[in-house]
RNA sequence: GGCUCAGUAGCUCAGUUGGUUAGAGCGCGGGACUCAUAAGCCUGAGGUCGUUGGUUCAAUUCCGACCUGAGCCA
C-alpha cells in the first residue's frame, strides 16, 4: 500500500458494472455482497464511502439479445437494470451510485477520455482479421477454439469471421510502465495467485487491442470516425469514472475525478481481471489519470461441486434464494463459508442450512436468548449494574473480546471475511461455554447475586460485540440483537451509523451501558428447514 | 507445451520464519446439565498431512521428480 494515503477519509469502491444480457446471477450477487460488507465496515469506521455499482449496457450482444426478445435495446436494458436494482434491494445492498453506461453523462466522459488518449497518440487505425465471439465481445485465436469453431466459453455459439478496419489502443507502449506499477505496488492486484497470472501474462509481451467496432449500432460513435462505435469494454471501464459525478454537475473528467479518485478498490470476479489489471491502468496512464489503489479478483461459485451452467440446469437463482432464506442468511453464508479469492461451493443441504443453523441460530441467536431470559429473570429489566471495568482481565470473555475489534478490522481490511467471521465465532462459542461453566441458574439459587450479574453482563456484552463486528455482514440480525439489548441503533442507517455506533467505541469489549432497559427475548434467527421439494 | 494455485480427519478448511502426543467447525458415538431456538456443555472415535527421493539432529512445513484437480497463456 506504499502509495496509498491511509489518512484519506474517503473510500470509494466498485463492483463490476454488470452486463445486461441476462438477469443477475448468483456470482454478481456474491461480488456485490462483498462490496457492501466492505462499504458498511468503512462507514462504521467513520469514512466517507462511495459504493459504486451499475450496469454495462452496450455492445453487439445486447443489440442481438434485445432483437431476439423483440425489444428496442434501451427497453431491454431498462428491464434488466431494474432487475439488478430489485435484487440489490432484497439483499440490503447500500450502494451510493448506480451507473448505467447508457446514461447521457457517460457519453460525455467517454468522449473526453477518448480525446485525451487520442492526443497522447495512442490510437491508430489498422486491419483486424479473425474469429470473433459475440458473447465475449472478443477476437479469439484459431488455436483456442473448440471443434466446429466454437468459443470455449460459449460452446453453443459459433464464432464469426471478421475482417475490418478498427481503431487500436497502443497497449504495447505501456508494458514497462505496467510492470513497474506491479513492482512498486505489490498490493495492486489480489489475491497473489491472480497477481502471478497477470505478471506472467504481461511478461509475455502486450499486444495492442482494438477499441472500436464496425457495424455495431448499440454503442457510442467514435468521436473521430462516427462510422465505428467504441468497443464496449473501453466504454464500460469508464463507467467507474462517470459514476463519481455528483448529480447535476457538468459531466467533465475534472469534475468526476475531483473528489473520490483514485478508486480505492475494484472488486471483480476472476474472469475480468485482465481488463481491470492490465487494460484499465494502461488506459488511465495514457489519459494521464492516476491508477486505482487495488483490484481484487475473487473466485467462482460452484453448485454441489459442479460448475454452474444453464445447460446443466444447476443455476442458483439469487432472487429465489433471498426470498426463501432472507438477506442475512445469504450474506453470511457467502462471507463465512467461502474463502474470498478462492472458488467456493454452494450446497444447500450439506452446508448452507447446517452452517446457518449452527452459527446463527444455535450459537449466536440462542446465546442471546438464553442470557437475556436469565438477565430479565434474575436481574430485572435492565442490564446488570456492572461496568466492563469491574470485570477482571482474566475473565475468558473479556480476554478474547479485548482485542477482537482490531483483529476483525484487520481481517476486513484484508478482505478475509471468513477469518473475520471465524474470529467473532470464537467469542460466541466461548460465551456458551462460559455460561455452562458458571451456571448462573445455580449461582442464583445459591443467592450469589453479584456473581450472577457479572456472568450475565460479560455474556451480554460479548453478544453485543459479536453483533457489532458482524453487522457489516448480517445487519438485520445485528439490529435485532442491539434492540434486545436496549439500543436504538439502526445498522442500516448509513448516514448515522458512524455516529450512533462508532467503531472506536462499539468495537471494544465492556461498553454495554448498565442503564439500558433490556427487550423481550425473541429469536433473532429461526432455525432453517430444508424445503420439501426442488432442492439438490 | 509453459506458468500459477490447490491436494491435511466422512465434509469444509486453519496450520505466518522446519522442533515435544497435527488443530477447528460440521457430521457421527457416549455422558452430565436445564437458563435457552430439542439449542448449549463435556467426552470419544476418526488423519502413514497426494506419492516418491533429497537436505537436516529434526519436515505437513525447505528442494527435486511424479500423480490428481482448478485456472492463466490476448
Amino acid at each position: 500500500m506504499n502509495s496509498i494515503d491511509k489518512n484519506k477519509n474517503t473510500f470509494a469502491l466498485t463492483t463490476p458494472l454488470y452486463y445486461v444480457n441476462d438477469l443477475p446471477h448468483i456470482g454478481s450477487a456474491y461480488t456485490t455482497i462483498a462490496a457492501d460488507v466492505i462499504a458498511r465496515f468503512e462507514r462504521q469506521r467513520g469514512k466517507s464511502v462511495l459504493l459504486i455499482t451499475g450496469t454495462d449496457e452496450h455492445g453487439q450482444k445486447i443489440e442481438r439479445t434485445a432483437a431476439a426478445r423483440g425489444l428496442e435495446p434501451q427497453a431491454h436494458c431498462d428491464e434488466i437494470a431494474a432487475g439488478f436494482q430489485t435484487l440489490w434491494q432484497k439483499l440490503d445492498i447500500q450502494y451510493d451510485r448506480f451507473i448505467r453506461t447508457t446514461a447521457p453523462t457517460h457519453e460525455a466522459i467517454v468522449k473526453e477520455f477518448f480525446q485525451r488518449v487520442w492526443e497522447s497518440g495512442d490510437i491508430y487505425l489498422s486491419q483486424q482479421k479473425g474469429w470473433y465471439c459475440v458473447s465475449c465481445e472478443e477476437f479469439k485465436e484459431e488455436r483456442e477454439l473448440l471443434e466446429g469453431r466454437r468459443c470455449s466459453l460459449h460452446p453453443n455459439k459459433e464464432v464469426e469471421w471478421r475482417d475490418e478496419q478498427n481503431y487500436f489502443f497502443r497497449l504495447s507502449k505501456y508494458q514497462s510502465q505496467l510492470e513497474e506499477l506491479y513492482q512498486t505496488r505489490p498490493d495492486f492486484i489480489g489475491p497473489s495467485s491472480r497477481r502471478n497470472e497477470v505478471l506472467s501474462f504481461v511478461s509475455q509481451g502486450l499486444q495492442d487491442f482494438s477499441i472500436s467496432r464496425l457495424n455495431v449500432e448499440w454503442g457510442f460513435p467514435m468521436p473521430i470516425d462516427p462510422s465505428q462505435t467504441i468497443y464496449v469494454w473501453f466504454d464500460a471501464l469508464l463507467g467507474y469514472v462517470t459514476a463519481l459525478l455528483d448529480p447535476d454537475t457538468e459531466p467533465t473528467l475534472e469534475n468526476a475525478l475531483s473528489k473520490w479518485w483514485p478508486i480505492n478498490l475494484h472488486l471483480i470476479g476472476k474472469d475480468i481481471l485482465r481488463f481491470h489489471a492490465v487494460y484499465w491502468p494502461a488506459m488511465l496512464m495514457s489519459a494521464g489519470v492516476p491508477i486505482p489503489d487495488r483490484v481484487f479478483g475473487h473466485g467462482f461459485l460452484t453448485m454441489n461441486g459442479q460448475k454452474m451452467s444453464k445447460s446443466i440446469g444447476n443455476i442458483i437463482d439469487p432472487v429465489a434464494l433471498v426470498n426463501r432464506y432472507g438477506a442475512d442468511a445469504v450474506r453470511y453464508y457467502f462471507m463465512k463459508e467461502i474463502e474470498f479469492g478462492r472458488d467456493g461451493d454452494f450446497n444447500e443441504k450439506e452446508r448452507f442450512i447446517p452452517i446457518l443453523n449452527a452459527d446463527l441460530a444455535n450459537d449466536l441467536g440462542n446465546l442471546l436468548n438464553r442470557t437475556l431470559s436469565m438477565a430479565r429473570r434474575y436481574c430485572g429489566d435492565k442490564v446488570p449494574p456492572i461496568s466492563g471495568k469491574d470485570i477482571p482481565p482474566d475473565n475468558p470473555l473479556k480476554a478474547i473480546g479485548s482485542d477482537l475489534g482490531s483483529r476483525v478490522a484487520q481481517a476486513y481490511e484484508n478482505l478475509a471475511f471468513s477469518n473475520a467471521t471465524e474470529a467473532v465465532l470464537t467469542l460466541i462459542r466461548s460465551g456458551n461455554k462460559y455460561i455452562d461453566e458458571q451456571a448462573p441458574w445455580k449461582l442464583y439459587k445459591q443467592g450469589n447475586q453479584q456473581a450472577v450479574e457479572q456472568v450475565l453482563y460479560a455474556v451480554l456484552e460479548s453478544v453485543r460485540l459479536a453483533a457489532y463486528l458482524l453487522s457489516p455482514i448480517i445487519p438485520n440480525i445485528s439490529n435485532d440483537i442491539y434492540q434486545q439489548l436496549g439500543f436504538d441503533t439502526n445498522f442500516n442507517d448509513k448516514t448515522q451509523i458512524n455516529v450512533s455506533a462508532a467503531f472506536i467505541i462499539h468495537a471494544n469489549w465492556g461498553i454495554l451501558p448498565n442503564s439500558q432497559t433490556l427487550g423481550e427475548p425473541r429469536p433473532v434467527f429461526g432455525r432453517l428447514e430444508l424445503p420439501e421439494t426442488g432442492s439438490a
